[in-house]
DNA sequence: CAATTATTATTCACATACAAAATATAACAT
DNA sequence: ATGTTATATTTTGTATGTGAATAATAATTG
């Protein structure tokens, strides 16, 4: 692979830019259709397969870190989307489980994402996105951190 | 195109956590190699080729709204990347400079980012990665607004 | 020229994420 | 049983981004 173009140094820029701008643009979408951010309608699309899983396997389970699913969780506790439970045999532990609320939410968050999946791989074909997936399954996946 | 598949509501989600992992490994990469987040890196990086370019033009150029370009430049000069500037001829806006240190190490943000693009490009050929360009650039230019 | 409208940037309140440190509990080992 | 180590989560402090509202100035228009 890779003969130094000129664009090559902006890759990484680029994905940056790419993800700045469909963040903002997914978040205002779905802020208006059904009140919830991105990051938010997110763990409700995971929780809704993983319900009543423990704030790590959330963590693991949509890639962030411990701290961030904490305040996440806060957050949609907040609003009436989860609530906490304790774990029985650990007290350190505990289990979040989706609200009426948040259940009937995430349907129409699993309806907003294939809206906005279509839109997004709109211009390509099939291998194309082939390509595309395999892309950023690699990085979500940290393949690249052998190589630096 | 595109057969609806198993995976086809996740690309969106895909690309979140793609983005999050990256951007946190490209983070701590940079902070310990050269003290600077990515934020801060990509800034120098434009500022290197727009010096004293406009705080508007900044936000532009790297896909930010005008605040956070605000934020971003407030904290640079704060830790002595840049300084502000009054702009002659317009009391309202205001002009970025590269001071000597964010000049040097601008360019130590250009060697960064290139490891960090061809460990990310490494198992694509060049056309998969023109695939990839043109995907990722879609998106920062907001190709799919007109298909949601 | 005065009134209106547009542009440029900032401030505000909020959501998000991180790393590092702290807390609390469990599990293990001596 | 007690002291050490590992695990699960939260707290703390910082950086980043957003939209809406504000301020200040410029440009336009009547």
């Amino acid at each position: 692979m890779a003969i130094a173009r000129a664009v090559d140094r902006r890759l990484f820029l680029l994905l940056e830019r790419a993800h700045t701008r469909v963040f903002r643009d997914a978040n205002n979408h779905l802020k208006s259709s059904i009140g919830l951010t991105v990051s938010q309608g997110g763990a409700l699309f995971f929780l809704n397969r993983h319900d009543g899983c423990r704030i790590g396997d959330l963590a693991v389970g949509i890639g962030l870190g411990a701290p961030a699913a904490t305040g996440l969780v806060d957050r949609m506790a907040k609003s009436g989307l989860v609530r906490r439970g304790a774990e029985k045999d650990d007290a350190r532990a505990s289990r979040v489980y989706l609200t009426e609320k948040g259940r009937g939410l995430s349907g129409a968050v699993a309806d907003e994402l294939k809206i906005f999946n279509d839109a997004i791989a709109h211009d390509f074909t099939d291998a194309e996105m082939e390509t595309v997936y395999r892309f950023l399954t690699g990085l979500a996946r940290g393949d690249y951190e052998g190589k630096l």
